[in-house]
DNA sequence: AATGTACTCAACCGCGACGCG
DNA sequence: TCGCGTCGCGGTTGAGTACAT
C-alpha cells in the first residue's frame, strides 16, 4: 500500500506559477494568515497542492524576502553554518533574514561548493582536500588541520565552532568529528574571525535568540480592520512596497491590490512606482 | 545564425517529525 | 500507545537562460 499522495493529483497544476495565481495566493494570506495550507487552495481559489501554495509563498512571494545573490558576509555566514549544521538549510535560512533555505541550498550548490573546492577544501567536510598529505583518506584530526596553514581560517573556523555552540544535536559529518579538546583552541580563532566580520559577529552572538526570520516576519493581516477588509491599516513600511517591485517587476495594479490598501499607502506606492520607473 | 553545453533556480517529490484523537 | 493527517525539510529535477563553438 502506498503512501497517499498530499492531495488529489486529479486537475491539481503543476509547474511554474503564472501572475493571476500569485496574485490569488498573496491576496489570500493578507486577508486570512497563514493557516491550513492543505485548505489555502481550495480556498484561494487555485488548482495547486497545498504544499505548492507554501512552497511559493514561502520562498517567493514573502514580502520579507531579499533578493539577488547571496553578499559575502552571507556566503561566510553561511560557510560557517554549514560547517557546524550541515546541510540543515532551514536551520541556516533562520539565520539570515531574508533568506530561504530553497535559496541558500541552490547558492551553496552552484557557488559556494565550487568556491571551497577552488580553495581545496572539502564542502562537505569542510575539511582540506590534500590527497598527498592525507593518502589514507581518514578524516584530518582537528589538531592536524591547526598546522595546514593554506586553510586554517576556514577549517579552524568552520570544523571549530561545530562543538555545540549552536546546536548541540548536530548530526553533521563535521560536527561528529569535531573534538572537546580542541573547542577552546578552536573558539578563540572562531572569535578572531567574528571580531573581523561584524555581521558575522553580530548573528552569531544572537545563538540565543529566536531564528531572526520567524520573529521579524509580521503579517500585515494583523492590521486588518475585521469591520472592513479593504479599510487596511498595514504595518509595511515602503521597503515592503519596494519588494513588490524587486520582487518581479510586478506593480500593485497587478496584483489586485488596488482594494487593500487606503489612500496614503497607495500614494506611497505609487510614489515608489513612480521613481522606479524613472530609474 | 545555429547548435551544443553549462549553469541557475523555481518547483516537485518523498520522507520524517509532529500533533491530535 | 497507535494510527492518521498535516507540515516542513532536504534532495532532486528540469525549464529557461547564458555562454561557447
Amino acid at each position: 500500500m502506498g503512501r497517499q499522495p498530499c492531495c488529489d493529483k486529479l486537475g491539481v497544476k503543476k509547474g511554474p506559477w503564472t501572475t493571476e495565481e500569485d496574485t490569488k495566493l498573496i491576496n489570500f494570506i493578507l486577508t486570512n494568515g497563514q493557516c491550513c495550507w492543505r485548505a489555502v487552495p481550495k480556498l484561494a481559489g487555485l488548482r495547486r497542492c497545498g504544499k505548492s501554495c507554501r512552497l511559493r509563498w514561502t520562498n517567493y512571494l514573502r514580502p520579507d524576502l531579499k533578493r539577488g545573490l547571496l553578499s559575502d558576509a552571507e556566503e561566510k555566514m553561511v560557510i560557517d553554518l554549514h560547517a557546524r549544521l550541515g546541510n540543515r538549510w532551514s536551520k541556516i535560512a533562520a539565520r539570515l533574514p531574508g533568506r530561504t533555505d530553497n535559496e541558500i541550498k541552490n547558492h551553496w550548490n552552484t557557488h559556494i561548493k565550487k568556491k571551497l573546492l577552488k580553495m581545496g577544501i572539502d564542502p562537505v567536510t569542510h575539511e582540506p582536500l590534500i590527497k598527498e598529505e592525507n593518502p589514507t583518506d581518514q578524516p584530518i584530526q582537528e589538531s592536524d588541520q591547526n598546522k595546514n596553514n593554506d586553510h586554517q581560517q576556514v577549517v579552524v573556523v568552520t570544523a571549530g565552532a561545530t562543538s555545540s555552540e549552536l546546536d548541540n544535536s548536530s548530526t553533521s559529518s563535521s560536527s561528529a568529528s569535531s573534538s572537546e579538546n580542541s573547542c577552546n583552541e578552536s573558539k578563540l580563532v572562531l572569535d578572531t574571525f567574528k571580531e573581523n566580520d561584524p555581521l558575522l559577529s553580530c548573528l552569531l552572538e544572537a545563538d540565543d535568540a529566536p531564528p531572526l526570520i520567524d520573529s521579524s516576519w509580521e503579517l500585515p493581516v494583523k492590521s486588518f480592520d475585521n469591520n472592513n477588509n479593504n479599510n487596511m491599516t498595514s504595518s509595511w513600511d515602503d521597503e515592503s512596497f519596494n519588494w513588490l517591485f524587486d520582487c518581479q517587476d510586478f506593480g500593485i495594479h497587478d496584483f489586485g491590490f488596488d482594494n487593500c490598501f487606503n489612500d496614503v499607502e497607495l500614494e506611497v506606492f505609487n510614489t515608489i512606482y513612480d521613481m522606479e520607473n524613472k530609474k
